[in-house]
DNA sequence: TCCTTTTAATTTGTACACTAATGATTTGTG
DNA sequence: CACAAATCATTAGTGTACAAATTAAAAGGA
């Protein structure tokens, strides 16, 4: 281990500190987040699913209904973006979309009968991607769980932010 | 740690198995990606770059000129993502792009000396992120290399996948 | 040499993903 | 009650991201 083990990379002709791709945390989680999404496509495609799709079924299967915003905050993605991906799966017949009686200005999403007759061919691409991955159960578990503590501090900065944005520092 | 401690939820009312959003590996890699990217976002607008853009940066800076392909399979993008990619970086003035002479179907992507002057500044995004990441640079350190592992790995899968798909079985 | 095959990048079409602006509804306050 | 402020979803605009089709150039074979 010698001292020059960085991410930064001191080039001879300027003395300029270059980050050096392969040493980024964040490009590590792009790659690694892009394969995955790779791998899941071929095994989704068959169910007429997307991986944002899959993702969005699976909190559904959880609980239902729920409204935008609410899937947002699960799925960390903004109701901008959620708008025409729910869209494309009330066509495609796997959920369905109503104004909230008592708030007309939620709208309350839940999976149809043929969304919900998905849940069993679910089961069955975690079962074939586990045979895939070229990793121990027990690694796996340990990796997303360090993951996870990760995804839950960066939220908690990013509320952070927003709240200092808006003064509430205090 | 009990029996049932696993990433499939066993449901009363249809014993079909449901694999449970928060227990997936790819739902962690896909928030932790995003989030990161959100992190960055800030940071980089002001230097005139989105995200991808910083990485196709990083990757020039190492190593110029490049080509199309070159990139792509350095930072795991299509080169059909890449061209339009490309062409905002030239029009922002950050990037050149020639036909190779040697070989006109390749193209020769490297920095501009606005493109290269942007070295000095990216040393102070990695800088200012991280103070922001609440991790220990080792244990930082362990969850990149952790990843990239798992990325060698994810690239391998895809290569041969690709390699079956020919016929090059044997 | 001619012609087929392969390779490299681009174009086309579809699907995310975010910011900013808009529209509609509800809540809060005088 | 009236009306300003806040909330929720959608729309508009820009930028990835990939599969499939296209164009152009180089490589290989008879």
């Amino acid at each position: 281990m010698t001292l020059s083990d960085t991410d930064i990379e001191k080039t001879t002709e300027s003395r300029v500190q270059t980050p050096r791709l392969d040493r980024q945390l964040c490009f590590a989680l792009y790659s690694a987040s892009g394969l995955m999404t790779k791998l899941y496509r071929p095994l989704l495609a068959p169910l007429g699913l997307t991986y944002p799709q899959y993702l969005t079924m699976l909190a559904l299967w959880e609980r239902a209904p729920r409204t935008v915003g609410e899937l947002g905050d699960t799925l960390g993605l903004d109701p901008a973006t959620l708008t025409p991906l729910l869209k494309r799966m009330e066509a495609g017949g796997l959920i369905s979309r109503r104004r909230d009686p008592a708030d007309e200005r939620r709208v309350l999403v839940q999976p149809t009968a043929e969304g919900e007759a998905l849940r069993a061919a679910a089961g069955g691409i975690q079962e074939a991607l586990g045979c895939q991955l070229p990793l121990e159960p027990v690694e796996l578990a340990k990796l997303r769980d360090t993951l996870n503590g990760l995804v839950g501090q960066l939220r908690a900065l990013e509320t952070e932010a927003t709240a200092v944005e808006q003064g509430n520092e205090r």
